[in-house]
RNA sequence: GCGCUUGUAGCUCAACUGGAUAGAGCAUCGGCCUUCUAAGCCGAGGGUUGCAGGUUCAAGUCCUGCCAAGCGCACCA
């Protein structure tokens, strides 16, 4: 069964609206109105908004249009009590029968059962995607949580999910990095240099040229010592270009040490680093089906084929030597270079070829996060694939807002060339990977948010994790004692006395339990985890409070049954909420 | 200069996508452990939702114009 409170709602104000008297050219079915739960409880439970909505379109008041359908409304024995109050809002008060079924619903399995809203259909969940070239800093960090959430969202709720790595293997910055830890593997080898300005300054570097010497000590650099005493070519000061120079100084390299021994290098450095951000993400629980590599799109002919494809279409264009992809035609702001007049093809080239591949396979939804920095890329990916013929409606790319890192009040910088950056294993072995995780869920998507690793650090309340934890732990060390105190833990005697619960914080938390399928729905419709957390807090909220309200192990029976019912399905909803998080439920803390 | 995102309590963030009296946590102050976990609870203070207009029964939310922050505007990736 599906559990939508306001859906149910709504079915009966719609079916209620048939009682009006409306002139016979009237659609009601085209009114717009929403069923939406009240901020207070004088306001019941649910409330909605259609007299007002149906005001002027009937050029009636809104009392006098709720009145008219009270009568019916009231009739129904989902409602306890129906009033219209303020403005012309009707306000509905569920009955007790509503919430027992509910609670009857949720105690039948061991572990919440969601909708079945997927019902099969596959999506392909592209996340992270940060580029080889170092370990993964804090920034990745929330990519890396926010995708991974929303795949165990699609998964509970049906969806057959594939994630998915990009691995931006190829090109100039894989040049830059291999000879990088060149660079540092000769330095090992007693030649003494001045590394370059340009390379990649952090010591994974260095880590790396370590492995490679401890592997094949100098056999890399002894065949051509004697024709380079020096490395002073890549710093060569006749190039004026910095980024000449780099590339003059990677040329010199492959023709020095041969191509051979530079692509040695080169693929144990990716690998390194690659297998280095494979585990960061394990440890972080983050795991892929699929490791795409960008490079395959050249061996697999992929790049070529989508070049001639848009080349038939005519949709590329030369100029000053090299392929124009007319992007401007599909809604792109500037027409973009397809293939440079070097022969070479840009990375957006490869990236149109990646996703035609992806439209490939009968994905029904192809989802992409990416960080806010690329948000000017999303509209000629979109142009190249409208141009490529195919249907983009069901491709979403989702952005995501840098996070910022400070310590000590201060902002930490996040740049991988230089080295200066805090790294996401570092962060979550400082904090935790629960806080971490749960820190970055917290955050809508689209905001700037500000991670202080102070205050993380503390494991205070200013990371909620823990007040949800404890909500659990505690409901677990009450059934423990309430099993040690001789009894056995039985669901019947609660089903049976449901009309028991009766107080205030009983009811509220009836109404959270109703509304945690919704949550979860809403948090994977709107691309939104934040809302799941925020839920998971209120419902510990209110049960602390009705922890210490009331003694849950007494010799009342059947008041006791009652209330370790509704106990052990709170517990079972913040571990199911935990769980779709990420984010573990310790038994006792 | 143009585009995207953001601006809400001292700080970090919510506000169910236009609803009724804008909410949490942290920080500050005052209470609550002889009883199931005090990583908790109860209470107090704290707001012109960046500014100015507009749209309507209703605006933090929508439209316009300013102001401020982040990011983007390559034959880089």
């Amino acid at each position: 069964m599906e559990l939508d409170m306001k859906k149910d709602v709504k079915n009966i104000i719609t079916a209620a609206l048939n009682e009006l008297e409306v002139p016979v050219s009237f659609d009601l079915k085209s009114v717009v109105f929403s069923v939406d739960y009240t901020k207070t409880r004088e306001h019941g439970d649910v409330a909605t908004n259609v007299a007002l909505k149906l005001s002027k379109l009937l050029s009636r008041s809104p009392q006098v249009i709720a009145s008219s359908l009270l009568g019916v409304l009231r009739e129904n024995s989902l409602f306890e009590k129906v009033e219209i109050k303020g403005p012309g809002f009707i306000n509905f008060f569920l009955s007790a029968d509503y919430y027992h079924g509910v609670l009857v619903e949720l105690s039948k399995n061991n572990n919440v059962i969601m909708p079945n809203i997927g019902d099969g259909k596959k999506i392909l969940l592209e996340y992270v995607s940060a580029n080889p070239t170092g370990p993964l800093h804090v920034g990745h960090g929330r990519g890396a949580a926010y995708g991974s959430v929303l795949a165990s969202l699609y998964i509970a709720l049906g969806y057959d999910v594939v994630s998915e790595y990009y691995l931006n293997d190829a090109g100039r910055q894989m040049d830059i990095l291999a000879f990088s830890v060149w660079f540092r593997y000769v330095e090992l080898c007693g030649v003494g240099v001045a590394y370059p300005d340009k390379c990649y300054q952090g010591a994974y570097i260095i880590d790396i040229a370590k492995d490679l010497y401890a592997e094949h000590v100098d056999a890399l650099y002894a065949p051509y010592a004697k024709n380079m005493p020096s490395m002073d070519f890549a710093l060569n000061d006749s190039i004026e270009d910095e980024d000449q120079r780099l590339d003059a100084g990677i040329a010199t390299c492959k023709d020095i040490a041969s191509v051979e021994i530079y692509n040695l290098i080169s693929r144990h450095t990716v690998n390194a680093i690659r297998g280095g951000i494979v585990s960061d993400l394990a440890a972080f629980r983050v795991e892929y089906d699929n490791w795409f590599s960008e490079k395959s799109l050249y061996s697999d002919g992929v790049i070529d084929k989508v070049f001639n494809s848009l080349l038939l279409k005519e949709c590329l264009y030369v100029k000053d030597g090299a392929y124009w992809f007319a992007a401007t035609n599909w809604g792109d702001e500037k027409d973009r270079v397809f293939k440079r007049s070097s022969g070479d093809y840009t990375y957006f080239a490869a990236d149109l070829a990646y996703h035609w591949q992806k439209f490939q396979h009968g994905y029904n939804r192809i989802i992409d996060v990416f960080g806010a920095d690329h948000h000017g890329y999303a509209p000629r990916l979109r142009a190249g694939l409208k141009a490529l013929g195919l249907d983009t409606n069901d491709f979403e790319i989702l952005l995501l807002q840098f996070a910022n890192l400070f310590r000590s009040g201060q902002k930490v910088s996040m740049s991988t060339r230089s080295g200066e950056f805090v790294t996401l294993s570092q962060l979550y072995n400082e904090v935790g990977v629960d806080a971490t995780r749960y820190f970055y869920s917290t955050c809508k998507p689209q905001q700037h948010m500000d991670f202080d690793l102070d205050v993380a650090k503390k494991k205070s309340m200013d990371n909620p994790v823990f007040y949800v934890q404890y909500a659990y732990a505690r409901i677990c060390g009450i059934f423990s004692k309430y099993e040690d105190s001789g009894f056995s833990w039985n669901q019947i005697v609660g089903l049976e006395n449901l009309d028991l619960l009766s107080t205030e914080h009983e009811q509220k938390i009836m109404l959270l339990l109703a509304k945690y399928e919704e949550v979860v729905v809403a948090s994977a419709d709107s691309y939104s985890p934040h809302l799941l957390t925020g839920y998971l807090q209120e419902l510990a909220s209110c049960f602390h409070s009705y922890y210490n309200s009331v003694t849950f192990i007494s010799n009342e029976t059947n008041m006791c049954g009652a209330r370790l019912l509704l106990l052990s399905i709170v517990s079972k909803v913040i571990r199911s909420g935990l769980s779709l998080l990420s984010v573990e439920y310790p038994e006792k803390m």
